[in-house]
DNA sequence: CGACGGCATGTAATCGATTGCATTACCAGC
DNA sequence: GCTGGTAATGCAATCGATTACATGCCGTCG
């Protein structure tokens, strides 16, 4: 038997008679054979194997996210290959040299802080590479895109606070150029100016979406002279950073302070007081990503208008949030 | 120009000449020339990729590790492929694949419970393939390992209760069948046997390092009629959930009872109360098992004896332990 | 009966980089 | 000027699976 028959016998069973594929797959059992993929790869010119180049994989948020990726790339036959940027400080210069080099067909980008124009290098160049972003849009490319509705979610938030009576409302912000931290502050804005409040410009404190940074903004939020009485943080983290940095203050929450996070991280829950936050679809987004990804690397949306594919996401009410009780309300202690 | 000659300027640039080196960079800047990966590996049967298998990658403690390994991979021109098990649960099957198709060169394994025969098999196979442990081990298996004692910080940590005066003392246990799980406990009971103490059956809580079990666990914790006043949980996720258990059932920490966690998450510090933990040198230890594998890939130790390399860690006390106030000690109660 | 179509299989080229061996070029020493 | 040695380069085989094309076989239909 030649070796193109046992080739066919094995990538495509219906193209060799039933008793060939017989003798072949038994011959499979006895030798323990596999296939050597890098022969495949290069033959075929596809490496069944995609790049996750994600800010961050210590963030729970995005490890759970990768684990989604990798199991519905699993179950399309595909490898999932890592790279971390460190919030885009990481260059794209060894994305580029992952995939040109034959070792990933696509590119799955969940960070949405890299140089805009570096990207474009690997779409419009002669060779034009399959790229989806998740999670994080980068500005004016039109890629296809998984995306929750930051700025929708963000508004949804910040009007929980509001409802609860909250004219007072600060916000911790997200890294300065991040796509996702840009929509959600978008969002905390028009939901104040829809409910005619001012934007005060000394209750956004900068963050980069680390404990740390909501550790550090306490001490900001101790030093003002008239503070705000409840707090949207871009995602949970700066929450919890804000929090453990207030308690330390001997500020309650949510007694004297409400909090908004955003993820719904698996601590979140259990946090003290349970956070309320914003869950997003991680699973679901990681799948339909993963999914968009393949597809198109498989020749699926080649020729369509790139898609743009946004999830909701859900507001989870636990105890970081309280009605404002009048006594701390400043707005209506200057009334008095 | 043979293409022959231009491999040898980019693989071995002391074997052509000053000016033919000089030739083929310009030609690469000019033309943006990749080496194709596959042809390489194909030709060198190498795939310069190590295999990386976790049992939850959405852990932080098994991400971060990730990231320090995946730093030292690239430093040295590996990529990573990342599997995920699910604690033991998917098989060993999946990772043989991608090993013997020459995906991957190397195994590194993060996950203690997984069958050790079927891992054997990879390596007693026909080709012998290179597999570092990391962080658990797998029982019967003489592999190069890089650990940290966690019999020895197990101890320590509740060496530390002790100390505080706490005489009735319980633990949250790991996975079942998971090394480290069964090393914490082992020095768990140390400790106790060390300080004349028994070790109650009762207040030992079967967990598997998830959030949820810990906080199940308080459920069962509160139904005791007699109950321990300090809990050691086999990691901090146990330790969280166990907290806002508690917390529910109208427990606080560490006026009612002091818990100590292990491996010190991110959160740890600014968790409420901060906890008391054994920190692991995540980072270090990512790093040497990368390292020690790539070695190996590379034909270092094949020769010698397995390494075992172990690395300590170190008890970080924070406000989650205390004390025991006399008036709770049941011993001192019944001592009345 | 002969032609033709469809199926199963074999033959050989192909993917692109590496590498053993052969060849050429050049230099030093006699 | 010749020889021996070394350095630089070229030639061609090689890795293993895939696949275009060729071949052979069988059954059917005009």
């Amino acid at each position: 038997m030649s070796t193109a028959t046992v080739s066919r016998a094995l990538s495509q069973p219906q193209r060799v008679s039933e008793n060939t594929r017989a003798r072949v797959s038994k011959a499979v059992d006895v030798t323990g054979y596999t296939m050597n993929q890098a022969a495949r790869s290069l033959r075929q010119r596809v490496a069944r194997t995609v790049l996750v180049a994600l800010p961050d994989i210590r963030n729970p948020f995005f490890s759970s996210i990768l684990d989604a990726v990798e199991r519905e790339a699993a179950r399309r036959g595909y490898g999932i290959l890592v790279a971390n940027l460190y919030f885009g400080h990481e260059t794209v210069w060894r994305l580029q040299d992952l995939l040109l080099s034959n070792r990933a067909d696509g590119l799955l980008l969940l960070d949405g802080s890299v140089n805009p124009n570096h990207l474009r290098l690997l779409t419009d160049g002669p060779v034009s590479i399959p790229v989806v972003l998740a999670c994080e849009e980068v500005p004016h490319l039109n890629y296809h895109k998984v995306l929750t509705d930051n700025a929708v979610s963000a508004e949804r938030a910040t009007r929980h606070l509001i409802d609860l009576g909250h004219l007072d409302i600060g916000h911790i912000m997200g890294p300065e150029h991040n796509s996702a931290a840009q929509d959600r502050l978008t969002g905390f804005t028009r939901a104040l100016s829809a409910a005619h409040l001012p934007v005060n410009p000394n209750w956004l404190f900068r963050g980069n979406f680390e404990m740390e940074s909501g550790f550090a903004a306490a001490a900001r939020f101790m030093a003002l002279e008239h503070r705000p009485t409840a707090i949207f943080a871009a995602n949970d983290e700066s929450a919890i950073g804000l929090l453990s940095g207030l308690r330390q203050h001997g500020l309650a929450c949510p007694q004297d302070i409400s909090v908004v996070g955003f993820d719904d991280l698996e601590v979140a829950p259990h946090y003290w007081p349970p956070l309320t936050t914003i869950r997003q679809p991680r699973e679901t987004l990681g799948r339909m990503a993963a999914e968009t990804l393949i597809d198109l690397i498989e020749g699926e949306h080649r020729a369509t208008t790139p898609l743009r594919i946004v999830l909701s996401s859900e507001l989870i009410v636990r105890g970081s949030t309280a009605r404002l009780s009048s006594a701390l309300s400043s707005a209506v202690q200057s009334a008095i």
